[in-house]
DNA sequence: CGTTCTATTGAGTGATCACTCAATCGTGAC
DNA sequence: GTCACGATTGAGTGATCACTCAATAGAACG
C-alpha cells in the first residue's frame, strides 16, 4: 500500500443506504450518490463495483441493523409477548420527520423492484423472511414461558405480527399523525396481549 | 371533425394501468407505454398531456375501479362484519400470477414516488383515504345492525382492516403460497368475527 | 374528385443515465 | 529528494430518458 483510502468506507455506505432507503435504487443517480459520498464516479466504482451491488450492501446494513435492534430489545425482555408488544410501541413514537424513510427499507425495495431485478428482490424477500423468523423465535420463547399455549402455530403468528410492524410503517409513510400512530399501534398491541388471556382461561 | 380517432382511449387507459401498476411510474418508459398502448409518442401526448398526466389517469381508474368492487360487495351483504371478512378470504384467492400485479397500485405508488412527486404522491394517499372512509362507513353499518356496540371507534376499526387489505397484497407479492395466504387472511378474518362475539357477551 | 382540417406520425431534441479509463496525485520506501 | 505504484480523478462513452414539431395521412364536405 502506497496510498491510504482517503474515503471512509463505513461512513460512505451508512450515506448510501439512506440515499437508496428515501429515493429507492432506479431514483437514485450516481450523481446523488456521488454528492452523498462525496466521491467520484470512478472512486465508487472502485470501492463498490457497482451500482447494484453498492445497494445489495446498503440492504445488507439495513437489514443487519433493523435485526440487531430487534434481537437485543427481545434478549433484554422478561416478557416475550410484552416485549412484542412494546416493540410495536416503540414503532410508533420513532423519528419520521423524514418522508422517504418511514416504511421498511425491505418492503419498499421488494415493491419498488422491477420485474429485471431479480438479485435484489430476491435479497430484500430472504430478509424479510429471515426478520419474520426471528419474531416467530419470540413467539416460540412465549411458549416456553407459559404466555401462549402448547401447539400455537408460530410461524402464522409471526406472520401476522410481522404484517403489523410493516403496516405501522407505511402508515407512518402516509403522513399520519403521531397520536393516530400511537392509537393504531396500541390497538395492534391489544390484539398481541389478547392472546395470553386464552392461556388463563384454558 | 375530420378525422376518427383511431385509438380506443379507455383501452389505451387499461394498458397504462396494466404497465403502470406492474412497473410503478418511474420504471415504465415512454418506449413502453407506446408499445402497450400502440400509439406514437406524439399521440401519447396529444391524447394525455404528459406522462404524469396519464399516469395519474391510469391511478384514477385503479382506485375507482377497485372502490366500486368493493361497494357493490359491501352492498349485497347481509352482515357488513361478514362481507368484511369475505373480502379479506376473496382477496387471499385472487390470481396473482403477476408478480407485478400483487400489491396494491396505491401502496406501491406511495412507497415508490421520489419526494418531489408531490402531486402523484398526494393522489395515492388521498385515494387511500378515501378507501378507508368506504370501510368506516361499512362498521358504521355494522354498528346499526348490532354487529358491533354502539360507540366503536369505527375510524380506528378502519385502519386496522385496510392494514390488513394491504398488508395481503403484500405477502402475495413476497411470493407467498396460496394455501399460507389463505391462512393469513383466514386468521385476519377470525380478529374481524371475534369483534362481533363482543356484543352478544356485553 | 379536390379541398379542408385535424389526428397521427416518427425522426430528432437536449438532458441525463450508468459506467470507463487515461491521466494525475499522494504516500511509503530508499 | 526521488522514485514506484496504487488510489483517485473527472471528462467522456453510448444508451436511453421524456418530450416536440414539421410533415403526413385520412375522413367529411361540396
Amino acid at each position: 500500500m502506497t496510498r491510504a483510502r482517503p474515503y471512509d468506507r463505513d461512513a460512505a455506505l451508512e450515506a448510501a443506504m439512506g440515499l437508496f432507503w428515501r429515493n429507492g435504487y432506479h431514483a437514485t443517480s450516481l450523481k446523488d450518490l456521488e454528492a452523498a459520498l462525496s466521491m467520484k464516479p470512478g472512486s465508487i466504482y472502485a470501492a463498490f463495483t457497482s451500482k447494484e451491488a453498492l445497494f445489495l450492501l446498503a440492504l445488507e446494513r439495513y437489514f443487519e441493523r433493523g435485526r440487531d435492534a430487534f434481537r437485543t430489545k427481545m434478549a433484554h425482555a422478561v416478557s416475550p409477548l410484552d416485549a412484542l408488544a412494546g416493540h410495536l410501541r416503540d414503532l410508533a413514537s420513532e423519528d419520521f420527520s423524514d418522508a422517504g424513510q418511514c416504511a421498511c427499507m425491505l418492503v419498499k425495495t421488494l415493491l419498488n423492484a422491477a420485474p429485471e431485478d431479480v438479485v435484489i428482490r430476491g435479497a430484500a424477500q430472504d430478509y424479510l423472511d429471515a426478520l419474520r423468523e426471528d419474531m416467530a423465535d419470540v413467539f416460540e420463547r412465549a411458549i416456553m414461558r407459559n404466555e401462549l399455549p402448547r401447539g400455537t402455530d408460530t410461524a402464522r403468528l409471526a406472520r401476522l405480527y410481522q404484517a403489523d410492524v410493516i403496516q405501522l410503517r407505511i402508515e407512518a409513510q402516509r403522513g399520519v399523525a403521531g397520536a393516530e400512530l400511537a392509537a393504531l399501534a396500541e390497538d395492534m398491541s391489544q390484539r398481541l396481549i389478547g392472546l395470553r388471556a386464552d392461556v388463563f382461561t384454558a
